[in-house]
DNA sequence: ATAAAATAGTTGAACCATCAACTATAATAG
DNA sequence: CTATTATAGTTGATGGTTCAACTATTTTAT
């Protein structure tokens, strides 16, 4: 079993964000299974942002969930075959899609919710909050730094 | 709505360590590109464990990087088709392959050394080390608040 | 008004992760 | 010694990411 010194020890930044990120993943649709859901948690974040307007064109959830374009295009198609969701062309732009839910994705965003809430406190558990934030400032500053200015 | 807020936070979080991951991998592979390398972040974290041990089994890679065997099994398809690495027959027990850099391997390693100190400097510029010492402790406290305890 | 450039989305290919089923070898229990 | 079990690795399927090339619209610049 792991401990805090020797994974430190033992692994470089690279590495610990990964594993904590699939470890995170992973319990994710671990906690789901286990209430007879399944969705995955890109799938679920995908749909969160769409439950929460109404509806959005995948542009629109590309950059809300920080996604590639081709990345929503996949995720989309296998919600649609999954009848959570479908794909709206736009009235006034006719390169957008709406997407929007089904009553059946309205349903499982509701059934997830504490699922996601159940695995946030596991994630979070005896984690003081300052350090939290140090961490989500830590992230971003990464990202930031990685940037690129290539526009 | 206190589930909209724990939702916020949840995706936040997750989407925070999912992005800064992705965009770290994604720095590693332009700067190698930019030095007239090919080689993917995953191909590098097993090539790395091969050249400190001089060579390793399959299973230490993936104990080592905390890769799945599928995951290596793999990784050491596409390192073996670039012809970096062989499998060699391990001759006391049969069931394992011993994976061994060749020489082209071996300098791919040396070539990639700078490019992987670059791209650390790169993330971790303007982040203060105690901060940085936080954010590997709240990664590793995440790990073992998740940790399976199945096996 | 038309040509050029920008935008939204799709498709194919290559790579990696995860799950489940499988082969082959080694270790252990009776 | 043999039957069971454990271990190392492979294969196939499905899902997601990235890149590059592509289609189809909309915007803009002349």
């Amino acid at each position: 079993m792991a401990d805090k010194e020797s994974l430190q020890f033992h692994m470089n930044l690279g590495m610990l964000i990964n594993s904590a990120h699939r470890a995170m993943t992973k319990k994710f649709v671990q906690n789901a299974h286990e209430s007879g859901l399944d969705i995955s948690l890109d799938q679920w974040m995908v749909l969160g942002p769409i439950w929460q307007r109404g509806d959005a064109s995948q542009k629109e959830l590309g950059d809300m969930c920080l996604k590639d374009k081709t990345s929503v295009t996949r995720i989309i198609d296998t919600l649609e075959k999954k009848n959570l969701v479908v794909r709206v062309p736009d009235q006034l732009d006719h390169r957008v899609n709406r997407v929007i839910l089904t009553n059946a994705g309205k349903q499982l965003f509701y059934d997830v919710l504490p699922v996601m809430e159940k695995t946030r406190e596991e994630v979070k558990k005896n984690i003081p909050d300052e350090d939290i934030e140090i961490f989500k400032n830590v992230l971003s500053s990464i990202i930031i730094n990685l940037e690129n200015e290539k526009g």
